[in-house]
DNA sequence: CTGGGGATGGGGCCC
DNA sequence: TGGGCCCCATCCCCA
């Protein structure tokens, strides 16, 4: 594409961007290639061993059951020692699935991009030494195969496996690590390609979608099979590495550029492209370059300085500047390009620090003074028309239901839909202002983790639970939430605390325990920017919770404990639901024997009442019954949410603090954890009970692209409808993914940079 | 058939 | 005074 040269040249990096990746640039462009396995060196010493270890091994692998057979021809491929797998086995790897055989063509332009990200250290390939391998660390490392996709014309035949070099010193009877590692090599094999055959099918449904939109169409049907898997994992491929996005951004350009064909790289962003530009506007890549103008309007903004990162990050995640890059990591860079390619899951003009569409989609929204939809190409009087129009489009849906959590594209929906929760709720008041979907990815709805500590004694637990139970020592066994039952329905608000009960006494909560959660929280949200003065009227106590959860933001209020209507929920609300979930079951169960200390509930005419409310559930606190302030200053929560991540971590902790909290002291020593949520649990029994939930909740669904989590099938795919054009949803993956997306430390920044995956996979049935 | 939600046009208000 | 935004009412679709 002429726009790739030009982003290449724009960005200030050569197109192979081969110093900035550790490759020599004469070594790129002349890449040694094994003559038996096609492997590509950059590294003439790399590629001599190679030729040494690459003697007769048919390139077919087979997967060792435990046994070693470096000599048998059906599985030499496997048994290497790791400190010599090469790039061989890579691509071995990369061949060997029967799905993707093709999919990872050792091209030269496809090694030396991927041959800097690998030297960059990110890969376990590079840890083994094996980063001159012209790609093959790429597979095991990841997919950051976003490279370069290869255009078939480019492809040479899909590399025969490197055979693989025998391990020298590694004998019939050497130690077993060597098996080891072949058997978790084995395991990530499996992994990755069960991630190309996802993204394989991603691709073509891809395409599928971009064929209806051609433009320009680099993609073509016939690069499905070859190029489709790897481009297709490009996608993916910044999932599974710490790559900066900037990084990703520019290894696309580069790939592009150095790409003989020019489909190659672009193929797949251009497919997004086409989707989100159905028009055939600039594309924000080639139009003015990455760093430069992804945003043809005249007047920058503030969101978009110019940089890549930026780009990537703010656009379409709606992270603000300071988490857009650490989101763009987590979320998957994939996403990330997304963003960049398109307005997707643009943020309201709020004020949030968001880009309006309009913003991001530059005058070309106005053609003749008019307000187009870039999508569908109507017309609209003004741009705050349009701008709604387009979140019909991208999915957006600023406006948040504080009491059952749905969003809804619409402040007026949002209203609408909001009297129906008066009558059921007739003190709480909605909140007005648009919620940033960007709250619910808050990744933790493990450094914060580890930073748990006891507000009293300051110690520190990685554990909530466990901290929770050491706090539970602090006040004597008593339960801190625990409250005095409310006899009626209203009981069940109680789990959260004496709180609630100035809600709930008037029953304004009635049964609906599943519910009780999400009230709170959302009416902590909305309640303290409207009811501020009315907090005054309120308890002391309740203010303080009020206030401490909602200091941390509208990050506390993005956890929900809403399992019902989880719909609007993302990954994180989706986990979080769950344990609310579960953890209303229980106190239904438990609430009786607990709420017996509950304070008196309060007058239910105070609307702030619902405030509290939600303090109490996700504030734990301990003791309300203790007076107070004093107690919920120093809860954990507060202690916790005071900022940024912190703030996620705990309200998703808070939400097992709960459930800790609503247990019998005695219970703590023997509970038992759900794998799924994390919540502890007095008994099997009841583990068992709460775990029913999560499969009745379905399973979650995640966006392949933005990974995203959706706990119906439905949902996701009117998402990816919506936000990706793309018709089929993929394979469900278990709750433990949402899990993974939201509460596991596979998306935390310090496991990025680790070099690891950030996304653990555990959908992958291959890993434990 | 009904309820809920999405989407949109029109009117009013503000700048 | 005009443009833009917000709110509301309404229509349409779906479950």
């Amino acid at each position: 594409m002429a726009h790739e040269s030009e982003r290449s040249s724009r960005l200030g990096v050569p197109c192979g961007e081969p110093a900035e990746l550790g490759g020599d640039a004469s070594e790129e462009d002349h890449p040694q290639v094994c003559a038996k396995c096609c492997a590509q060196f950059t590294d003439p010493t790399e590629f001599l061993a190679h030729q040494n270890a690459c003697s007769t091994d048919p390139p077919v692998m087979v997967i060792i059951g435990g046994q070693e057979n470096p000599n048998n021809s059906s599985a030499s491929s496997e048994p290497r020692p790791e400190g010599h797998n090469n790039p061989q086995v890579m691509d071995t790897e990369h061949s060997n699935p029967p799905d993707s055989g093709s999919s990872v063509p050792t091209d030269p332009t496809w090694g030396p991009e991927r041959r800097g990200e690998e030297s960059s250290g990110h890969f376990l390939v590079a840890a083994t030494g094996t980063a001159a391998g012209g790609g093959g660390g790429l597979i095991l490392a990841s997919p950051k195969l976003g490279a370069t996709p290869l255009p078939p014309e480019s492809t040479p035949a899909p590399p025969p496996p490197p055979p693989p070099p025998p391990p020298p010193g590694v004998g019939s009877g050497h130690l077993n690590i060597p098996l080891i590692l072949e058997e978790l090599r084995v395991l990530q094999q499996r992994q990755i390609h069960q991630m190309q055959m996802t993204e394989q099918i991603c691709r073509q449904v891809l395409l599928l979608g971009s064929l209806g939109q051609t433009v320009g169409a680099p993609a073509s049907p016939s690069e499905l099979p070859g190029t489709g898997t790897a481009s297709s994992t490009k996608p993916l491929l910044p999932l599974f590495s710490p790559i900066k996005p900037v990084q990703t951004s520019k290894t696309l350009a580069s790939s592009s550029s150095s790409s003989s064909s020019s489909s190659g790289a672009e193929t797949p962003k251009q497919a997004f492209f086409h989707l989100y530009h159905p028009l055939g506007s600039q594309h924000p890549f080639s139009a003015g370059g990455v760093g430069r103008s992804h945003k043809p309007t005249p007047a920058p903004s503030p969101a978009l300085p110019g940089s890549t990162d930026q780009l990537i990050a703010s656009p379409h995640l709606a992270f603000p500047s300071t988490t857009g890059l650490l989101a763009a990591q987590c979320l998957g860079a994939a996403r990330g390009l997304e963003a960049t390619a398109s307005p997707g899951l643009l943020k309201p003009k709020n004020g949030s620090g968001e880009l309006s569409y309009g913003e991001v989609m530059g005058p070309l929204e106005k053609p003749g003074g008019r307000h187009k939809c870039r999508f569908c190409a109507k017309v609209f009087g003004s741009d705050s028309a349009l701008q709604i129009h387009l979140r019909s489009h991208t999915g957006e849906r600023p406006y948040k239901c504080n009491v059952c959590g749905n969003r809804f594209t619409t402040r007026g929906n949002l209203k609408v839909h909001f009297h129906r929760h008066r009558e059921k709720y007739p003190h709480v008041q909605m909140n007005p202002h648009p919620v940033p979907e960007h709250l619910d990815y808050v990744i933790t709805s493990p450094a914060a983790r580890a930073q748990n500590s006891c507000p009293i004694c300051q110690k520190k637990f990685t554990n909530a639970v466990t901290l929770q139970q050491h706090v539970r020592m602090h006040l004597g066994g008593q339960i801190p939430n625990g409250g005095t039952a409310l006899p009626e329905g209203g009981g069940a608000a109680q789990e959260n605390g004496s709180e609630q009960s100035t809600v709930s006494g008037a029953g304004s909560f009635p049964q609906q325990q599943s519910q009780q959660p999400s009230p709170e929280e959302e009416l902590s949200e909305e309640e303290e920017e409207e009811d501020e003065e009315e907090e005054e009227d309120v308890t002391d106590e309740d203010s303080l919770a009020g206030r401490g959860s909602e200091s941390g933001g509208e990050k506390a209020i993005s956890v929900r404990g809403d399992s019902e209507e989880a719909s609007g929920a993302e990954e994180e609300v989706g986990t979080v639901a769950a344990a609310a979930t579960a953890g209303k079951e229980m106190d239904s169960n438990e609430k009786t024997t607990q709420q017996s200390s509950l304070p008196p509930p309060p007058p239910p005419d105070s609307l702030d009442q619902p405030q509290p409310m939600e303090q109490g559930s996700s504030g734990v606190l301990g003791g309300k019954e203790e007076g107070g302030k004093p107690e919920r200053s120093s809860s954990p929560a507060s202690a916790l949410t005071p900022e940024g991540e912190a703030t996620s971590v705990t309200l998703v902790e808070e939400l097992s603090l709960q459930e800790a909290m609503r247990k019998e002291p005695g219970e703590s020593s023997s509970r038992k954890a759900c794998e799924v949520c994390g919540q502890a649990f007095p008994s099997q029994a009841a583990l068992e009970e709460h775990q029913k939930t999560h499969p009745k909740e379905g399973p979650l669904f995640t966006c392949v692209f933005c990974r995203q989590g959706f706990l119906e099938r439905a949902t996701l795919k009117k998402h990816m409808l919506l936000a990706h054009h793309q018709v089929q949803p993929f394979a469900p993956h278990g709750p433990q993914n949402i899990a993974a997306l939201s509460l596991v430390p596979g998306c935390s920044p310090s496991i990025t940079s680790t070099g690891l995956s950030p996304f653990p996979r555990k959908d992958d049935p291959t890993i434990p």
